[in-house]
DNA sequence: ACTTCTCATGTTGTATACAAAAGTATTGAC
DNA sequence: GTCAATACTTTTGTATACAACATGAGAAGT
């Protein structure tokens, strides 16, 4: 499915190697390749049409990603995060979304309070009709406008780098029974907080609704596999 | 200086690609490169005796860090942060302390506050001695005991980084005067928060601790460049 | 039978060759 | 004299060729 992409005959313009990384994160979190398994150059090279310089490039880019690891004169190994390190993960995603919150708390607009409000409205009606996957969309659109009101443009890229690490994750506990609604009581505590300035609520709050979530993870991860890691 | 290292007919093993980014890393920070400089690959390559090839994976290692900006079929340019992101970064860097710090003072262990004493009392020779060389060192001994015993090794790793990223600016503010002696009684607060298990006090302290340094930063530029940016 | 050395094979890291695109300069028209 | 178009140069992005290294099999020796 996400081969099709390369039989378009180079309409796209700028560097291939940025798309096949893309491509190639796609078919890492879509579990193509299971952890420890060694990427081959030549074959993932012929597969996309290209040579492996392009590859290469992309190899590097998950790397720093952290999705692969690259031992020298050995090849690059998919790194599947453990269980643990991703608790770890969403332990700095909540600390980075209460920072984002307590600084927010100061710094955010008249404009942005009243689009927290619309989404959250959205997210009401996702929530309302029984759509996880609209109600995933605004829910994203409600924390990125608080990423943005911290004022902190690096703060901003970092919590957006992590939120988009742990997206494959966060997914799967969203679809769990009554966490939407109780996901969306918890925006609008976080909405009053912010409207009242309050910067520890805000914060406390915020952190907390995330942490939340590497809770439900990690209580869905340890149902599903026994003993696994 | 650098260069010298590249004199060495081959002794080293690994990739080249590695040390000549690093290599370039050093260059940037050193200023040899000023802010919006293109990064000639031809030039670099002829400079470190290798083909362009690993000049390019230096490239876009530099570029995921953030210290130099690639432009599609223009060339990488040299990217040095400007005041507000700067700013921006010590910010969360204070931060990260912080939830280092907190976490730190519920996870750490008795081994490690014995080693902290200890980065603690070589500091303090340091400044008795008033060898800022020594005590930057010691320093950052102290404070990457507290990302260790957060417990989270994903934290741990983003908080290095991050100050790694630093480093060089961090430097110029520890050269003021009397700021050595406010840093020390700084440590001494942290290390017994720490002890006494006060995580609200420890993340509050590290967070000062390292915020206090931004703002000296502010000052410091602020005082050199009359109307930078 | 087990160890060890050597060689064969495959893979990575680097160099070079080539094509496409951006930049630059010259020429020509108005 | 200015502007625009075109050819020319420079530079990036990619492909391919080559060398260094790692791995594994097989032969020789104990």
């Amino acid at each position: 499915m996400a081969d099709l992409v390369w039989h378009i005959p180079f309409t796209m313009d700028a560097r291939r190697a940025d798309h096949i990384a893309e491509a190639l994160e796609g078919l890492i979190f879509n579990g193509e390749f299971s952890d420890g398994d060694r990427l081959d150059e030549i074959r993932l090279a012929e597969r996309f049409g290209v040579s492996r310089t392009p590859i290469r490039e992309a190899f590097q880019r998950l790397a720093l990603s952290g999705l692969v690891e690259a031992i020298p004169r050995r090849g690059v190994f998919v790194r599947q995060p453990g269980l643990v390190e991703l608790l770890e993960m969403f332990e700095v995603m909540a600390e980075f979304e209460g920072i984002c919150g307590r600084l927010a708390s100061a710094r955010i607009t008249n404009e942005a309070l009243d689009a927290l409000q619309v989404a959250n409205a959205a997210c009401r009606q996702a929530v309302e009709a029984g759509d996880a996957d609209a109600y995933y969309r605004e829910n994203e659109r409600f924390h990125h406008i608080i990423y943005r009101q911290s004022g902190n443009a690096f703060l901003e890229a970092e919590t957006c780098r992590l939120h988009r690490r742990l997206k494959p994750f966060r997914r799967m506990q969203l679809q769990l029974r009554g966490r939407l609604a109780q996901s969306m009581s918890e925006h609008e505590g976080i909405v009053q907080a912010l409207t009242n300035a309050d910067a520890e609520r805000a914060g406390r709050l915020l952190r907390e609704h995330v942490a939340v979530q590497g809770e439900k993870f990690h209580h869905l991860m340890s149902s599903l596999k026994p003993a696994a890691e």
